[in-house]
DNA sequence: GTCTATATTTAGACATGCCAGATATCACCG
DNA sequence: CGGTGATATCTGGCATGTCTAAATATAGAC
């Protein structure tokens, strides 16, 4: 089974990111941990990919972004927690609508529907 | 209801293409017809993208090419016949067996399942 | 000839995911 | 204290493919 390349994902890594933020608040490897472990080992999202999404989100008031006060004995850095803003969940739905739309739109021409 | 927009495209583009491709024969702009009128209105495939997509398909083997003899009492220059070969109709069930595990694998990150 | 419709081609812009490395912080252990 | 390893964020530059927009060309209608 053929991993999904990073073409594929162009358009619906920010849907993504909002709809693992929606189970709760979560640092950046964190939602790299969400996405890759519901990907069935298909999906392989990486840090250069991940980080400017979240700029790009943030930079629309979709999620907010607050450093952790102390690293709870974990070893490294402090890290930086992103939520979900109320934009954020709208934005999530209209996310949702169109991916249903995309696949309802591109699903039947790629399976030769006529 | 929003349109499709091209980055949502990239990568299943190809496959699309191929796709209408199996229902016989067809020059650049009747792909686009093709393509758009399966579309509901909501895709919008200009030849600055149809026509390097071809190409490409070209290139690899996918598609074959030839000019059309005459013109049939149609306005306008000749045209250029693409016609799926046997490697691309190969790749064309590959890349619907993609487009399902594409499917299946974003689906539910985005719908919010666990 | 001129106009119009059809058709292909192409240069450049742009967005965004990826690669790879740099940087930083903290626990642990001697 | 200093080294090591694990965690985490950040960043510059690249690759790719879709779009914009215009150029070019051909043939029928009048």
């Amino acid at each position: 089974m053929p991993d999904i390349t990073g073409d594929r994902l162009r358009g619906h890594l920010d849907t993504m990111v909002l709809s693992v933020l929606e189970r709760g608040p979560a640092h950046g490897l964190a939602i790299i941990q969400r996405i890759e472990s519901a990907g069935s080992g298909l999906l392989h999202m990486k840090e250069g990919s991940l980080y400017p999404a979240l700029y790009r989100l943030e930079g629309q008031g979709l999620v907010s972004a607050e450093w952790e006060r102390d690293s709870g004995g974990r070893p490294g850095p402090r890290r930086k927690l992103y939520k979900l803003t109320r934009k954020g969940k709208a934005q999530l739905g209209r996310g949702r609508a169109e991916w249903e739309t995309f696949v309802a739109t591109i699903g039947p021409i790629v399976g030769g529907a006529t």
